[in-house]
Parts: C-alpha cells; sequence; structure tokens
DNA sequence: GCTAATTCCTACTTAACTGCTAGGAATTAT
DNA sequence: ATAATTCCTAGCAGTTAAGTAGGAATTAGC
C-alpha cells in the first residue's frame, strides 16, 4: 500500500520542473540537489518519464530537462503510472481488465473493496495536477 | 501501489470466516483448498490475525478459527492493517504522524498527493465491513 | 491411553524488487 | 578542443514477498 520512492521522487523532480516551466531546460544534477535525491537514481527515473513524453530532455552543455506541457494539463497520475506502470490494487481488479481475479474469474467477494480503492486513488491521482502542488508547500 | 497478496489472501480468508460465522471453527485446511492457496502460507497470515484479535483458535481435533466478533463489526481495514501494517502511502504523510517528511521537515509538495490518498484509501478500507463482502460475491 | 487432527511457532529458501553505483557513449554550447 | 550534459546498460547489496519444512503442543474421539 505504498507508493514506492521511485513514485516520490519522480512527482518531486516533476514539481521542480513545473515551477521552473516557461525558462530554459534544468540539469539533472541540479535537481537532484535540490531534492538531495543520488542523482544517477534520478537519472534513470527521468529517462522513464521522458521515454512517456512526459518531459523532454536536450543534450550538451547548458542541457537538461523541460516539461513538455504547461503544469497544469500534467496530472500526478501521469507521473506515477510513467513510474510505477498502471494502479493495481490487485490482481482481480486490474485496470487495464485482465480477468484473472483469484483462481475462478470474477465472483470474488474481496474484489469490492479493492476496486472502490483502486477507484479513489484513479480520482485523487488523475484529479491533482503539478499546478495544484506547486501552488501548495515549497519542494 | 499494491495490496501484497498477504492482504488480498487474508480478506478472503476472513470472508471464510465470515461466512461461517455463528457455527463451529473452519479448520485451516478447508480454508486453504476453498480458497486455492497454500496453506502453510496462510497458517502464519492466520496466526497474524489471532495476534491482532480478529480470529481465535481451537486447537486440537475438529479444531479451527473463528472470528471474534460479528462480521458486520470487523472492517477490511482491521484486516489489511493487521496483515500489512499500517497504511502508509509515503514517508511525509505516514498514518501515525512521524514528522520524516523528505529531507526538511513538512513543507514538501508532493506530500499533497500522499495525504489525499491515504485518505481516501483509508475511508475506503474502514468503510467495508466483511458483512458487505459476504453479501456480494462468492468467495 | 492412543491416535489422528489440528493449531502454534521458528527457521529457511527462492525470487523479485528497490534504491543506488559505475562507467561509458553521444551530443552540444562556449 | 573542452567541459557539461543527457543517454544507456550493467551490476550490486539489501529488503521484502511468497512459500516450504519440520516439529512441538493441544485436543476430540475411540
Amino acid at each position: 500500500m505504498k507508493v514506492s520512492s521511485k513514485g516520490h521522487y519522480g512527482v518531486r523532480a516533476m514539481v521542480v520542473l513545473a515551477r521552473a516551466y516557461g525558462g530554459g531546460p534544468l540539469a539533472l544534477s541540479g535537481i537532484a540537489a535540490r531534492e538531495g535525491l543520488s542523482s544517477g537514481y534520478l537519472e534513470q527515473l527521468m529517462m522513464q518519464l521522458r521515454r512517456a513524453g512526459l518531459v523532454e530532455g536536450s543534450r550538451g552543455a547548458h542541457g537538461g530537462y523541460v516539461l513538455t506541457e504547461d503544469p497544469s494539463r500534467v496530472t500526478v497520475g501521469q507521473v506515477v503510472r510513467a513510474l510505477e506502470g498502471p494502479v493495481e490494487v490487485a490482481a482481480c481488479a486490474s485496470e487495464v481488465g485482465e480477468p484473472n481475479c483469484c483462481e475462478k474469474e470474477s465472483t470474488c467477494a474481496s474484489r469490492l473493496v479493492w476496486q472502490r480503492m483502486k477507484e479513489s486513488i484513479t480520482q485523487v491521482l488523475d484529479s491533482t495536477t503539478l499546478a495544484d502542488l506547486c501552488r501548495n508547500g515549497n519542494s
């Protein structure tokens, strides 16, 4: 029942980028330093975010990353899914619709809770944007 | 972002016990067989549930487990917490109130989402009882 | 009392995942 | 050229998940 630090770090980094949106690219090392993260590790996360189309990297001196879209149009859900894969609370309440509940398909009582849970998590993730987070705290 | 199979299995087993509530104790082997789980593994889960006071075991022939309370008064949250510990979405939104967000305490933008998430998860878990699940599916 | 059924308890194992490090290739501003 | 940077792959130590194994303690029924 946890967001791994992948998701946690990723969202924090994206908030930093969101604050810099409109200016030039931010270098990895700067973001990592500001957030107190291992830059090597963060690099891997940024690659995943880039492949998901959420950021764009420019190489060479004065390179770095920029958001590809306005912070108000990027949800935390997009970031988390890019880093951790689809929100799957339990096998029997999968996001993609695979019907692999327990052993015999579908009539699993516990399924009800996991589905409710998935829905409420999804709702929170998809209704919160980077811009919402920027308005709030410091980092 | 997953309930481990610990939680999943545990809830399923508790639903079986809930259906048998009022009758005699159910043996581990029966529950495991009905749910298609490893009985050795389920045994460990039942121990945790017993220590949390949610079930009571009776040893010897014709022994087994019974719920200690009416299914309508046992929430899924109690079961999940007994098996997986407190719901902690991210370090900076801890349930017990430890102030260990990121590096510098408390002013972490991303915190907002994790707190919202924790609240909505908690709400679902604590408002769904075993009786609710019994009314629903098959297993 | 014996036996079979059962919970109780501990220790181990295997596989996967997390968080991180290392090292280098490719690119680009100055 | 050089320094700064992203890009990419591989590996590693620690932790957790999921399950196995084996045995001690207890109890119902014969």
